[in-house]
RNA sequence: GGGCCCGUGGUCUAGAGGCUAUGACGCCCGGCUUACGCCCGGGAGGUCCCCGGUUCGAAUCCGGGCGGGCCCA
């Protein structure tokens, strides 16, 4: 008959458990915050994920790192402000909806087609959540924001309208980047950059004072000769200097060009002499402002070429390109072609090459900006510091204002109606959400003409327009004041590096736009989590994993616990299979060394810390440098030390070392030790086990808070993070004990004894004499005996 | 062309001037102990990308190069 009988009886933690906690929180309404006004707010902009279908367990992994702090300054006291969002505007949806009902979204009836994108995120965004709920989150999942509520949205609409009334919106007809495969206007921020090999062609320009001379100029876009405002060489290249202000003939058109030098020409690329068209990048964009030419476009909205082309009108640009190069070869102008890598500017929805035409659209002022910005983000704490650099680099090289408008459906309508008769715009109050698509105006005459007619506008907004005021919808910002002013700024946002320029960039500039504020004081920024290969998980690669599968398998802590000690914050991380059974490991570790614990009572509130032996106090006083670290790491918002500590104090110092040596005394089968010291050790342990569950519940909450409830009773959550013991000693001998404990079983094995065998004479250093009695007993020694003379432990001398 | 990050045993990963360079996975040998077949002990395996410099001393700081990644022009 056993004397002691274990209060956990399964041998290894049952994860199916998790499922029966994520009930029980959900029963003790853990994701409904409790509000103490007297404490501190920890409010975080949690970033609302796209309902696009699949989340990969990278990404899975990010959101779970919020948790984590969310979970700790919890236990530290904290009021938690953690809403959860779900992004639901945009693009991809449309997209999505067009190719799985193969329909047009320009040409049915608007309405239609809304619903049907509806439908389509509402079964995304249960799939989303439930992620959410299943990894153990305590963001409020219950009740979700969604960026295309009416509520949102009206806010996206109010901002607008505020600022519209300030000036900082315009519309102009401008250059544009302009994918014509979604058919709208983009920002820089989505413009991508796409290598690939491309063929540049070496065109003669005739001469117009003498045609028989002509100079070659190099180009990738042929088709584009048509639209050349001028030609450009760099002033310091000798071969073109005779030629300044003398002017070229474009072959084809046949019209005439001046020839101007301009530094911004690389002497070095093709002829070292430049057209410069309109448009094909953003430099020609640039340089057209600075020359003050006279642009002619060449490319219509769908990306054919339009009537100034001649010829070539109605077929698409690469078309287009075919036959201009076959009608210049038939004239004899191309002189050569050659192979050369291109970096395409591509839209980073559609991948398809962009261009850049005139389009209508509204813009948001952001160049005036950039001084004040780079200056209020000094004010911001970015988590890793070197990341901020990113956002530093984005900033400077803004060379635009923001076009916001797109010509799409599902989106924030643009809350603007044009007089029918003169077109004035007029901007309704502030306050609910319009759709001038299907409203009629809320005017009852033009305020310029006074006619009585209107017409909304059918636009919608650039989805980060309304991404970009998250912060601002969470903190209540013009619906609730009295609580907007406690939770603003936001204490933490946390992203990912990928979107520093988008939804990090836009966030600050429209906060400070509209509150004069920087949004946030904690910028958390980390880096992209990756396959085993360490390239993106993406559905082209196939090589996307899922999180419910891997946490059906191992659990949704060991889960945790892989993102929580993968790499340092802002680094990349890597997904391997392996590394979570690792993390699943040290649960099981985790959930047998309570298991052994929970063979005896606890002890620890009839044991005072003073009362303890000095082996006893030596653990605890190791333990203190782990509860240090831990709340000195987590408070910066990282884990990753934590973790690398923790898995050694747990698994080498507490349980291999301390536990081993302590069971003699525990279980004190010949009455070698005396009551007091039973007591001391049978307190230890528990005032351990209950330190290290309550570092690591953030991480792994599920079986810490198991664990919890059948050791100690109630719940974890509510429990305060561990603070150092106070103890009467500031010195611990354990490095000395562990490599004792290493010299005894290396000579027991290398002599053919058992661990349990005798040995008869150990002579070991004075250092060591404060552990005597539970050295003697685990390793059975017969006469321990302490000299001066020995001064390292691997000296000790050892006798069979 | 610029900015940022990275280059450490087979693979991955710590270490940011100082004693024989950390840990994980894998591998090899041995053990089985009353919490743990997911346990325990032991072991093999590294010119810390290269070249210079600073220093009594450099994975660690500086300069240059080579290679990889991300972002931008």
């Amino acid at each position: 008959m056993k004397r002691f009988q274990p209060k956990l009886k399964e041998k290894r933690w049952d994860i199916k458990k998790e499922e029966f906690l994520l009930k029980q929180w959900m029963d003790e309404n853990i994701y409904i915050p409790k509000w103490d006004e007297n404490k501190p707010i920890f409010s975080i902009d949690t970033p609302p994920p796209y309902a696009s279908g699949i989340w990969h367990i990278a990404a899975a992994a990010h959101y779970v790192q919020f948790d984590f702090f969310a979970r700790y300054f919890r236990m530290k006291g904290y009021n938690i402000y953690f809403p959860m969002g779900i992004d639901r505007n945009g693009l991809p949806i449309e997209l999505r909806v067009e190719k799985e009902y193969n329909i047009k979204a320009r040409e049915m009836d608007r309405e239609t087609f809304l619903d049907l994108c509806s439908k389509k995120l509402d079964e995304y965004e249960r799939y989303i959540l439930d992620v959410v709920r299943r990894m153990g989150m305590t963001a409020n999942f219950l009740n979700p924001y969604k960026t295309d509520s009416p509520e949102y949205r009206a806010l996206t609409q109010a901002t607008f309208i505020e600022l519209w009334k300030r000036g900082l919106i315009y519309e102009d007809s401008r250059p544009t980047i302009w994918c014509p495969e979604c058919y709208t206007p983009i920002a820089e921020a989505e413009v991508e950059y796409v290598k690939r090999k491309g063929k540049l062609y070496y065109i003669k320009f005739p001469l117009k004072e003498d045609p028989s001379r002509h100079v070659v100029i190099a180009t990738t876009r042929p088709e584009l000769i048509g639209a050349t405002a001028a030609v450009l060489y760099h002033p310091d290249d000798d071969r073109y200097k005779d030629l300044e202000n003398k002017e070229v003939i474009i072959p084809i058109y046949n019209y005439s060009v001046k020839i101007i030098p301009h530094k911004v020409v690389n002497p070095e690329y093709g002829s070292g002499m430049m057209m410069l068209s309109s448009f094909g990048d953003l430099e020609d964009v640039r340089l057209f402002r600075e020359l003050n030419l006279t642009p002619r476009i060449l490319i219509s909205p769908n990306g054919t070429m339009n009537e100034l082309s001649g010829k070539y009108v109605g077929l698409k640009s690469e078309e287009a390109r075919k036959e201009i190069v076959k009608d210049l070869e038939k004239e004899g102008y191309i002189l050569k072609m050659e192979w050369i890598d291109q970096n395409i500017p591509t839209c980073w929805r559609s991948k398809n090459p962009v261009e850049f035409i005139f389009v209508k659209a509204l813009y948001l002022k952001q160049l005036e900006y950039k001084k004040v910005l780079l200056k209020l983000i000094d004010e911001i704490t970015f988590i890793p510091d070197f990341h901020k650099q990113l956002l530093i680099n984005w900033i400077n090289s803004v060379s635009i204002d923001w076009a916001i408008s797109r010509d799409r459906f599902y989106g924030t309508e643009v809350p603007i109606w044009y007089c029918k008769k003169c077109g004035h715009p007029h901007i309704p109050e502030p306050g609910r959400y319009y759709r001038p698509w299907k409203e009629k105006a809320p005017f009852s005459k033009c305020e310029k003409c006074g006619y009585t007619e209107f017409v909304g506008d059918s636009r919608t907004f650039d989805t980060w327009m309304d991404s970009s005021i998250s912060c601002l919808y969470i903190s209540k910002y013009k619906r609730d004041n009295k609580f907007f002013e406690k939770v603003f700024p936001v204490t933490l946002r946390p992203q990912g590096i990928d979107i520093v320029r988008t939804w990090l960039y836009y966030t600050l500039l429209r906060v400070y736009q509209l509150t004069n504020k920087p949004a946030f004081k904690y910028v958390r920024l980390s880096g992209m989590g990756l396959d085993e290969k360490g390239r993106p998980m993406s559905k082209s690669l196939g090589n996307i994993v899922e999180p419910i599968p891997v946490i059906d398998k191992y659990g949704a802590d060991a889960f945790r616990l892989w993102a929580a000690g993968e790499t340092k914050i802002g680094y990349n991380y890597l997904y391997k299979e392996d590394k979570i059974i690792s993390a699943r490991n040290f649960i099981t570790k985790l959930w047998n060394i309570a298991r052994f614990i929970s063979n005896f009572p606890d002890m620890s509130k009839s044991v005072s810390l003073k009362d303890l032996t000095l082996v006893d106090k030596y653990l605890l006083l190791r333990l203190n440098n782990l509860i240090k670290l831990a709340d000195k790491e987590f408070s910066s918002l990282d884990s990753f030390e934590t973790i690398r500590e923790l898995r050694r104090f747990v698994w080498e110092i507490f349980a291999s070392h301390y536990l081993e040596m302590v069971k003699p005394r525990l279980y004190n089968a010949d009455s070698t030790f005396g009551e007091n010291e039973v007591a001391s050790a049978m307190a230890t342990i528990h005032l351990a086990l209950k330190a290290i569950l309550k570092i690591i519940h953030p991480i792994t909450p599920f079986v810490t808070d198991y664990i919890w409830r059948e050791l100690y009773g109630g719940n974890i959550l509510n429990q305060t993070f561990p603070e150092a013991f106070e103890l009467d000693i500031d010195n611990e001998i354990f490095d000395e004990i562990m490599l004792f404990n290493s010299l005894i079983w290396k000579y027991k094995e290398k002599n053919g004894l058992k661990k349990k065998d005798y040995i008869s004479k150990v002579v070991a250093p004075s250092i060591l004499k404060p552990a005597y009695s539970d050295l003697k007993a685990m390793h059975r020694i017969i006469q321990l005996d302490f000299s001066d003379q020995i001064l390292n432990v691997e000296d000790s001398v050892i006798q069979i």
